[in-house]
DNA sequence: GTCTATACGTCGATAGAC
DNA sequence: GTCTATCGACGTATAGAC
């Protein structure tokens, strides 16, 4: 392992600064206009090279897309086997999705829009995983309005109306903005559970 | 014009034809994942023929985003000049939108999708147009904010809610679900003005 | 592990016969 | 207006020197 500590940032080895670069290029310019030499140029080094640290430019798709989807997997998991009433749940998972943004907008963006470029392989998978993700968050909010504490309605519509409001966040939200990722957070919660009306 | 009427079926001119199974290719696979080859199969024509009909591929992309970009803007401008209230506006916002998806779901997706290949002066068109619209729809949520019709948060982050949880039905939205649009406009603006809680 | 050179495919687009 | 043939650029990826 060549990774090292230096102060304050955490330098990281050529593979995962290929991945990284890698997610700044295909969210600014997407993955089929991205090419292996533009790559190559970010990371400061030849296309050629960078096929030491990785076997294709499909791999480095494949790596980016799976590490977003196993961790919202894995954290939605901890958040069904809590003990919380399920409107809480339904906020604990609006402030999952604003944290991982948060942490890695870049990877996050390439797994929303670029996962349509994976192997035919792959690309089974990756729906596979993201209809478990979705269909854990439905049974949130179809048990919530079973118990009352949610409007009935259509479930989808409910489900992909809170998902997608989730996802703008990702090409919007910078450091810079006027807004803490905290008032974010609550304004959010507040939409989509109390609705904008007065 | 070689338009002509066939019964139940408006026949279209080739540029018409292209165009239209664009749209459809570019939704599936993406602008950069298809190529002049893959249209030409979809259209029953050889990829040299179609320059007959269009200058180029990039051509077809601004014709299908500044199509749609000027739907939005011109129909928004209608609802802008009417005396309704700010929640009767936002409501037939939610219904513009829902009605331009489900006339043109193809169109819709390549111009909130695919924009980003148009040229740098086109693109720049683009962006401009949008930044106008979204000013106009944010105008409308400040003002009833200010009005005292709606929550005071961010306007920003209700801007942004709002357009994207209008964008999924795009990529949802097909006629064999077992929802009418009626049924899903209407959840929408509960959900969207009122929230999920009960 | 990085480079240069290059193989080899596919791309958008054009030329010119019909 | 459609075709076949083809151009030149650029894509990913590999070979082999260092």
């Amino acid at each position: 392992m060549e990774t090292e500590i230096i102060p304050n940032k955490i330098k990281i080895n050529k593979k995962e600064l290929i991945l990284s670069e890698a997610a700044t290029l295909f969210k600014e310019k997407g993955f089929g206009g991205t090419s292996m030499r533009d790559l190559g140029e970010k990371v400061g080094m030849e296309a050629a090279s960078m096929y030491n640290h990785i076997k294709s430019k499909n791999e480095i798709l494949e790596l980016i897309c799976f590490k977003i989807a196993n961790q919202y997997i894995s954290q939605l998991q901890e958040i069904e086997n809590t003990n919380q009433s399920f409107q809480e749940k339904l906020n604990a998972i609006i402030g999952l999705h604003v944290q991982l943004i948060i942490e890695d907008a870049a990877s996050v963006s390439v797994a929303n829009n670029d996962w349509k470029y994976l192997s035919e392989e792959k690309k089974n998978q990756y729906k596979q995983i993201r209809k478990s993700y979705e269909k854990s968050f439905a049974n949130i909010i179809e048990q919530g309005m079973k118990s009352g504490e949610f409007k009935k309605m259509n479930v989808s519509v409910a489900l992909f109306t809170m998902l997608s409001s989730l996802r703008w966040i990702e090409l919007w939200y910078k450091p810079s903005r006027e807004i803490t990722p905290q008032e974010l957070e609550e304004d959010l919660k507040t939409l989509l559970m109390n609705g904008l009306n007065n």
